[in-house]
Parts: C-alpha cells; structure tokens; sequence
DNA sequence: TTTGCAACTTGACACAGTGTCAATTGACAC
DNA sequence: GTGTCAATTGACACTGTGTCAAGTTGCAAA
C-alpha cells in the first residue's frame, strides 16, 4: 500500500534528521537510523538504494521541514543589489547552523562515494544561484566593484560562504552565529560593492 | 642498522609523495606505497605506527623538498603591512598546488582518523602564524581597516585562505593558479587595508 | 475463503582497507 | 657460533556498506 509506504519512508527521513542533529552527522549508520525507525536495516534499502541516496533526501526533507522557499523571500524582495547581497547572507548564516549536521554527514560521505559528492554538488550549485543572483543585482545597479566580472564575484561570493568556511570561523575560531553574518556582511560588501 | 633505516624511512617517504602526485592524493594505499618503495606492506608499519602518521611525516617530508622556510623570506622581508600581505598570500598560491595532493589525502584521512585530524590542524595553526603576523604588520602600519581587531581579521584571512577555498576556486571554478593569487589579493586588500 | 501481492524481517555473506600477530629468513657484528 | 635487527610471509580481526535468499505478516480482491 502506498501509503503505508510513504510513511515508513517519511519515519526514515525524520529519523535520520534526528541522528545526524544529535550526533553531529558523523558516526551514523545505516543500521542506526534504521533501529531508530524501528524497522530492519534492509528496509532501509527497500526505500533508498544506498546511503547517498539517503543522505540526499534527509537535506531536501529538511528544507522543506525548515521551509527553504519562504526564507528565501525577503532577500529576492531586495529593491537594491547591496542590500539583496546583505540579505542573502543573513538568510544563509542563518540557514547554515540548521542544515549543518545533516550537511556534514553528506559532505564526510562524499570522499568514498562518487553518488554523495554529486549530490553534494548539486546542492552547492543551488546555493551558487543564489551568489549569481545577488551579484547580478549588484551589477545591474551599477555597484559591482569595476575589477570583478559577475562570473568571479559569483566564484568567489561562493566561495566565501561555503559551509567549510563557516564551519571554521564558528566551530574552529568560535564566532557566534550572528557575528559570521556580521563579518560576512562586512567582507562581501568591502570586496563587492563599488565605493 | 640505523643508517639502513634512515634509508628504508625515507624511501618510504619519497614513494608515498610520488603516488599521491601521480593519483591526486585519493585512493593511496598502504599497500601500494609499499609495493612504489619495493617493501612489503607490513615495514611501512616498522616505520610508521599508522596511516595517518606516514601521511603527516610525507608532508614535512615534502616541505623539507620544497624548502619551505626559503620560500617565506619574501613575505618576512616586506617593509609595509599590506606588502607582506600580499607576498604572503602570493607565496600561498604559489605553494598549495604543490603540496595539494598530499595536503588532499591527510584531509581525506581526516574524516575516518583522529590522529589523520590532529596533524592537519597543526599544519594549517603553523598557516595561521603565517595570517596573524601578516595582519599584525598591517596593524602595525596603523594601515588595518578600523572595523577589525587583529584577532578577527586573523580568522577572516585565515579562513579565506584555507586549501578548501583554493580547492574549490581552482578546480571547481577553473581558475588558473595566477588568478587565484590575483583575485585573493584583491580581497585580502579591499577587506582588511584601510583606505 | 482462498489466492496473491507488497512491505518487511532474518540471517548470512562478499568486499575493501587498516591494523595486528607469529613464525621465519638473511645479513652483519662481535 | 650467537645475538640482534630489518624485513618477509601469510593469516586474521574489525568495520560498515551493500546484496541475496527464504520466510513472515497483513490487507485486498476474487
């Protein structure tokens, strides 16, 4: 049936959000969030073909659980391209601490499995959009810095916010949460925007 | 006898820089730098207790090579803040695409192996040094923008720096080494000199 | 009531790569 | 000769993923 079938699916997506936020994404297996379902280790497998495959759908439930689309409004209602870049870093300095565990585990899988890092990928290009966007706006009002082309500022916008770089200056150097926004904020508006 | 070990040793070493060269790091095993440095597989645990200790000893090995401590002189020699900055980060660029693929496999260690961890972040602190001594000149020359301490500008350059960051703009973006160097000047600058 | 399908369970197994252990060989030194 | 040290050979434990085969349960339509 199913019904009876998207439920057993959907108990495995929640109890996978839940491990990896308790446990940090790291060290969980399938026969954890299996137990966790209550439900055997191959039924898993009767619902995902393998732990990528899983671990890409624990981010997509989670975005929907956290409402990706509507967070993402106030930085598209932007009315200019500094203050669309502004937003977008606060949406996304925001976003980050929520998605980080179940992140982490898809980002630890990728170096043995070629499916986690194509996953991861196209999670990141998503993301990317949002850099191009909030350039593009910068561009358009005539405010993107005269040295940069839109393509590099959205390399290197990107780049600057990826979640390796927020992992470091939160959990390595201890900013809070609201200060990687602030100084986010300060770095992307020094090297973007036009004086 | 000792001399005959200190050969073994680093036979070791060379092999296992020139394995991770040839396959970018991923996928070297214990068994094939053994069988690159004509050894069984069980000597390479005679000289090194674990993987991830022969993975740390392969990078020293590699900065001893590469004559680290020449290449920093430039930076050390700078007569204004922002000069060292920018000789700083030059010497990076330059230096990460050759020590990536080795820098690459203790990253991927990382993930499955403790010790794998704790060489690596002794590794990027000594970079760390590196960042801070730069901000402090800059600090010095009373030439950093005002928004920053040194501490926070320290995890901001730090940061920006990282081999993930170099990673992602060089292979996932394309960017030429030379640009890489360019365009993290360029940020480094507009970021953290005052104006 | 029987038949049949679908979801699920149980248990066993292959595979990879790391690290360990024990017994053995070969060379050189004293 | 005897001791010692480097190295070899081969077997094995361990971990987690993914696969396979055979059996169970429950609901539904004939």
């Amino acid at each position: 049936m199913s019904s009876h079938d998207a439920n057993t699916r959907t108990r495995i997506l929640d109890a996978s959000v839940r491990l990896m936020a308790d446990r940090g994404g790291k060290g969980v297996r399938m026969g954890d969030i299996a137990k966790a379902a209550n439900i055997s280790r191959q039924a898993v497998y009767l619902h995902f073909t393998s732990r990528a495959e899983l671990l890409e759908a624990t981010t997509r439930h989670l975005d929907r659980q956290l409402n990706l689309e509507h967070r993402l409004e106030p930085s598209r209602a932007a009315t200019t391209g500094a203050d669309r870049l502004a937003r977008y870093i606060e949406f996304w300095g925001n976003y980050i601490p929520e998605i980080y565990p179940v992140a982490k585990a898809l980002l630890l899988a990728q170096d043995t499995d070629e499916a986690a890092a194509t996953a991861w990928r196209e999670r990141m290009q998503a993301m990317r959009d949002g850099c191009r966007a909030a350039i593009e706006a910068l561009a358009a009002d005539g405010d993107l810095a005269p040295q940069w082309t839109a393509e590099r500022a959205t390399d290197m916008l990107w780049t600057l916010l990826s979640v390796r770089n927020w992992e470091q200056l939160t959990q390595d150097c201890g900013w809070p949460a609201s200060q990687y926004i602030q100084w986010m904020q300060t770095v992307a508006h020094r090297t973007f925007v036009a004086n």
